[in-house]
DNA sequence: TATGAATGAGCCTTCATTCAT
DNA sequence: GATGAATGAAGGCTCATTCAT
């Protein structure tokens, strides 16, 4: 469980996306900066060009429309955040670890998966304005979301419930339960207030007992 | 607890809203349908206008400008949602419920919240997509939410730390573990899923169970 | 015979441009006048819009696309064309007048259409430049040439050919015969050449003895 | 007669175009393509290097402007058409034939330039299309059509009068009538219809006879 | 009050042309 | 000589907003 980041080249090799030329780095940059600061529809190409200090022409000769330019810029951020759920490792794990080291299981995968984000802020943004809006996007999502990992979760929560450790709830509400205070975390972590002074380890810790407290069998602190 | 419909009205008489023409009212419905469709960049007063069967100069006669328009509809959906939070009952009735009453209150105050979206689901939307980007519905926010609501809310859990009920997580971590499964039902029940045959009954006792449990002082199914 | 002016609102009411506003008629006339001038693909709508005194909005609002201005212009002009043969006169004319007066009768129908085209120059410039690139276009040309013009040039062509009075080619190739000399004449008359000193009736007269002898049966200067 | 062929090489030897590289031949090749499908101004230089199968700044070493392109094809072709007019034996051959064997001189006449055509139709669609937008296309035409081959129309023609051989119309008038019904086959032969079966031999006889009995002096077959 | 024609700034996109490699 | 990335001017079109009626 340690070698996620291995993982993370797995499937993906890094050397994807050095093909860009420097015109196209400064372009995706300039991009995912305009579109998170006014929302896809309201950026302007124009600005985009000047921000990427190129012409604005330039834009158009890599990627052919506004559009292919914004799915350019998500498709490889879903991508890249989904790739440690390929690993089979995932649902092993789970499947291996005694009860009560689960806690660390889910925390190594919080923990991981909210550093790719603390690298890719406004590209979090991006996707959760966009994704209501743009077919494509959310036929990626689907392709990566619903097809990868959530069967993986399912998996995983089947292993679970079989060893009488997790209430049961339908999968579908579980796993809502479990990323709803994860990306609860994540937007006001780095969307809603990122200049708090934040404790990141506390707060991943907390979130973590929080899931794991919720999910569980017994009845808290309401006893019975 | 009961009463939160009269709630509604303490703060803000319902004959606020009735002052709209028919004609306003037409342009704020399709105002609301459209916006929520394709998002408030990328909507046209003109497409507003047809489907409100309204003259387009007609909208700017009763709202200055596309955006006054956007914060004539938001604004009345977010008093609307806080207004029950006003009332001195809430943390009172807190402070006065048995511990093991404790999960009642939270549902009920989510299940009136719960109905509210429901007859508003693609406002919700709008408000969710547009927070981002509009200072004045920041503004509004931070008013209404962050003055009125939260400063409740750590009354609240002032208390239930008091009787020692929950775990001792900083408040506004706490009052987002309240939240984030609350919004991420409420995302998932009228936004990304609504033509699922939902249980909503059943959904929000479980939110409510996960809720409670996860905010537990107790060690959950790792027991001990 | 004399009354072709009658027959040109039999079908289409002179009413039916009189919808026009003054502003589409400033762009319509410009339309025609840089269009004429420089060829659909080369022209800009903003020039026409400055040509027209009007902003270059206003052009998109009367007609959604560039195209659709190049149609308007277009088609009524074709109908325009078309209209005298519309007339079940045109037909029963040839069938009963005497062969000697054959070419007045030709005449007086090229020089209707003559004077047809005298008021539209430039748009006869732009069909015929135009409708080699544009499919609706050609679908028009189909409509009004194909289905209406030509079959009564047959029927006028059988009925000659019967009473022996032309010679036996192919319909097709006489209709060709009888037109090429006359858009040859209208071409080199209004495109090619138009500040000649040009005597329009001789002309006419020598194009339609041209275009009669050479369909005659007679074998002309070599032999009787 | 018989020997156009020598004629087409008099003035241009043939070896002027073997100085083509094969690069350049692709770029015109493609270039004809593209404008004849399309026009000028709307075919782009970058689909007429992705047809030729070069890059797109191969185009500007060898022509330094798209309008250049457009010459490069088009001079060539107003030249070829030119060149059997360049002969003396052309005026000669009236002068020397005997009457009735006039309508075979027109013929023979005919028939080669209608092969010319034949193998480049497209370039007759481009010069037809562009000539009435491009100055440096119209001297070009002057050039050729009315410096050269007018004049040793109207001398034929002269030749033909003084014979009373056909009728007394001005020259242009008559050349006029000669071209018309033979551009009018072309035009319909090759750009409006060439996919009709065709049977090229008769409707060149039969062209050839319309023009001859359309300027004969005879009245044709209302004799008198 | 309501209308809708008119506006013109601004947007995305295309394209001929240049130039470093 | 050949390439193709880069350019930036210009084009068609959209849209919020105004205003005379």
């Amino acid at each position: 469980m340690k070698e996620f980041e291995e993982m993370l080249h797995t499937l993906h090799p890094p050397s994807e996306e050095k093909k860009l030329t420097p015109k196209q780095e400064q372009i995706l940059k300039a991009a995912v900066e305009v579109f998170a600061e006014k929302g896809y529809a309201s950026s302007s190409t124009s600005e985009i060009a000047s921000r990427a200090n190129v012409a604005e022409g330039t834009i158009f000769r890599h990627y052919k429309t506004k559009k292919d330019l914004l799915i350019a810029i998500v498709k490889p951020f879903m991508r890249g955040f989904a790739v440690p759920f390929f690993a089979a490792r995932f649902v092993q794990d789970v499947f291996d670890v005694p009860p009560e080291k689960l806690e660390d299981l889910l925390k190594t995968l919080i923990k991981n998966r909210f550093e790719f984000v603390k690298e890719n802020a406004p590209l979090l943004k991006i996707v959760l304005q966009e994704l209501a809006f743009h077919s494509e996007l959310k036929d990626q999502f689907q392709e990566v979301f619903i097809q990868e990992i959530f069967p993986k979760f399912e998996e995983a929560i089947y292993h679970l419930k079989e060893k009488g450790a997790v209430v049961d709830f339908p999968n579908p509400t579980m796993i809502r339960m479990i990323m709803s205070p994860i990306i609860g975390f994540l937007v006001t972590r780095f969307l809603i207030a990122p200049d708090l002074p934040w404790d990141d380890e506390k707060e991943l810790d907390q979130t973590v007992h929080f899931i794991m407290h919720g999910l569980s069998k017994g009845t808290g602190s309401s006893s019975d």
